[in-house]
DNA sequence: ATAGGGTTAG
């Protein structure tokens, strides 16, 4: 039996419950009772009308031609199999019409058609699709009502849908008792469910103890398995313990494949640890595992974060040799490196020779570009291109809404800003996070404070979607309406609320209080900040030494400086020289030298 | 069931 003891046991789960319960009886139910398999009585079909059927699927293009089919279908006697509403189904699921699908099948019981575990999948997958795991449990209850026998894919469908839908105790939940009940036989499918769907919600040592637990049970963990937990290590930066994994599953004979070390590549360009990225490229290349479109991407994008367009533009080069066509991903990631660079005219130039190579520009290609041109103060130009893309039957999104709201604000049109913004609802883009953060520093930035605080205010009662920076610039905004005591309040609430403070937490903190020449509980707050394991970066110390300094205490600010210096803090170029300064003007020349071994490039941050 | 891209703070 395996052992799940890190699973938190769950309470108050209704609808859950209620279907799991229901599961029970239908597990009894099936054990005694074959009858219940009268619904999977196939009609028969001749062969023409399921050829005539499919062909028109094939024709099907929009939500009018698949309404068309069902109904036909409905009319032809004998009714057409399950089979061939399973398939109108995934087409109109390829369409992403997902409450069609839910509302026909609806229509499909009421006519009394029968249906099996495969379709009610389908619509399981709807609801997930339409960020409803919840109504997933009542298709569970149809299951057990009629007696069809719900299969893995059931469960896994399910199981991700609650993952996407970030209920990942639920998901735990259903997992745990689907192992314990035995309600039916887990696949290697549904523990990659379950491990991506951890790994992808930051419970990347979950998976790994998961991924052990496998091990001593059946069915063993496989490549995929395997890769998904490689694959979140690299992006946890623990590249090193990717590499440990991947050379177990290789002793174990688990083969990798391109997907694995795809990751590995993108974990390790990240780290900037290039040689090991050739020995691997070189090491992949050699067992004939060749790197593809997404492979050379991840090497297209990292040089180009790194400001080496040329070395992207190389390996561009190099895949097209390879037979490997780039795509707008590729393409993107280039525009994205000149512009990081401020060169928008070649961005723009890579945009229109992607055009002229056939590949469609994506709504990714449009935010890049719109993002070079505003940080460029092109405003118009950003506009200009925004409006292209409705025209080029692509849709904004909040992104490119919050890209050109901060491009807005960042040159002073806070009316335009204003008015973007309720465009942006009006187009049906709730402000997300970002759009907040973008909104309250822009009203700061250009004076509002005000209106900075009321935004504040109103995105600080709801509490699901926040993080340290929303906290960061309400502060400093608090700071600039010499509100100290909000200020101070809010330091105090962040914990409470799960979120850690941050260098820049303490800076503006740091340098409100200086402002306010209340340099003593600024240094309170060093202290504070040393408590809760965080390091002063350069710039916090600077502040308060330049906040002594303000309240002429020159002796303290030294006193300061050397005890950063000497508990080996890093101190950055501009602390030192501010030292060396003052130690020169108040002769502790002594001092100086003994310092000199601090200011090695070591320190320097 | 697994890999690549864009937006926020000092």
């Amino acid at each position: 039996m395996l052992s799940h003891s890190w699973i938190k046991p769950l309470c108050n789960r209704g609808n859950l419950l209620f279907a799991l319960s229901l599961g029970r009886r239908a597990t009894m139910f099936h054990s005694c009772s074959a009858l219940h398999f009268s619904f999977q009585e196939k009609p028969s079909i001749s062969r023409k009308r399921k050829v005539a059927v499919f062909r028109e699927l094939r024709h099907v293009n929009n939500l009018n031609d698949a309404v068309c089919v069902f109904h036909q279908m409905v009319r032809t006697q004998p009714i057409p199999s399950v089979i061939e509403f399973a398939k109108l189904f995934r087409v109109m699921i390829n369409m992403k019409h997902y409450s069609a699908v839910v509302s026909y099948f609806t229509e499909m019981r009421k006519l009394g058609i029968s249906f099996d575990d495969y379709i009610l999948t389908i619509v399981i997958n709807c609801f997930c699709l339409l960020d409803r795991a919840e109504h997933g449990f009542s298709v569970l209850g149809i299951f057990f009502k009629s007696g069809v026998q719900c299969n893995v894919v059931t469960f896994s469908t399910l199981t991700r849908g609650l993952f996407e839908q970030n209920k990942i105790q639920d998901a735990m939940w259903l997992f745990q008792k689907l192992v314990t009940e035995k309600i039916c036989e887990l696949d290697e499918v549904m523990y990659g469910t379950v491990m991506n769907g951890l790994c992808k919600k930051g419970h990347t040592q979950t998976a790994l103890s998961l991924l052990r637990i496998m091990e001593q049970g059946d069915p063993k963990p496989n490549t995929v398995v395997y890769s998904i937990v490689v694959d979140a290590l690299c992006k946890d930066k623990m590249v090193g313990a990717a590499f440990n994994l991947f050379n177990e599953m290789k002793r174990k004979g688990i083969t990798p494949n391109v997907l694995t070390y795809s990751s590995l590549v993108d974990g390790l360009c990240k780290l900037d640890q290039w040689e090991k990225v050739r020995l691997l490229l070189d090491e992949m290349m050699f067992l004939h595992i060749f790197p593809n479109v997404h492979t050379f991407s991840m090497l297209v994008d990292a040089f180009c974060k790194k400001g080496m367009v040329e070395d992207a533009v190389q390996v561009l080069q190099l895949m097209i040799q390879r037979g490997q066509r780039p795509d707008a991903i590729t393409y993107n990631a280039i525009m994205e490196g000149y512009c990081l660079r401020a060169e928008i005219d070649v961005a723009r130039r890579v945009f229109d020779s992607m055009v002229a190579s056939d590949i469609k520009p994506d709504i990714f290609s449009y935010n890049i570009l719109i993002n070079g041109y505003c940080k460029q103060k092109k405003l118009d130009e950003a506009m200009h291109l925004y409006c292209e893309i409705s025209q080029k039957g692509l849709k904004s999104d909040i992104v490119t809404y919050c890209t050109i709201l901060q491009g807005l604000f960042e040159v002073g049109r806070v009316e335009c800003a204003e008015s973007f913004f309720s465009e942006m609802q009006n187009a049906g883009h709730s402000p997300d996070i970002y759009t907040c953060g973008v909104m309250l520093h822009g009203y700061l930035k250009n004076g509002h404070v005000e209106k900075a605080m009321s935004l504040f205010h109103r995105w600080d009662k709801q509490k699901e979607d926040t993080n340290i920076l929303i906290y960061n610039t309400g502060n400093g905004g608090f700071f600039k309406i010499q509100k100290l005591d909000k200020a101070r309040s809010i330091f105090d609430k962040l914990y409470s609320i799960g979120l850690h403070p941050d260098a820049i937490t303490y800076n503006v903190t740091v340098n409100g209080l200086c402002i306010e020449s209340l340099v003593d509980e600024a240094k309170e707050l060093l202290r504070k900040m040393e408590d809760n394991g965080s390091f002063p970066e350069n710039a916090t110390s600077n502040l308060i030494v330049h906040g002594l300094l303000k309240s002429n205490t020159a002796n303290e600010a030294i006193a300061l400086l050397k005890e950063i210096v000497g508990r080996g803090f890093p101190a950055g170029k501009a602390t030192m020289s501010l030292l060396i300064e003052l130690l020169l003007l108040i002769g502790e020349g002594p001092f100086l030298v003994n310092m000199i071994p601090e200011f090695h490039p070591r320190n320097e941050k």
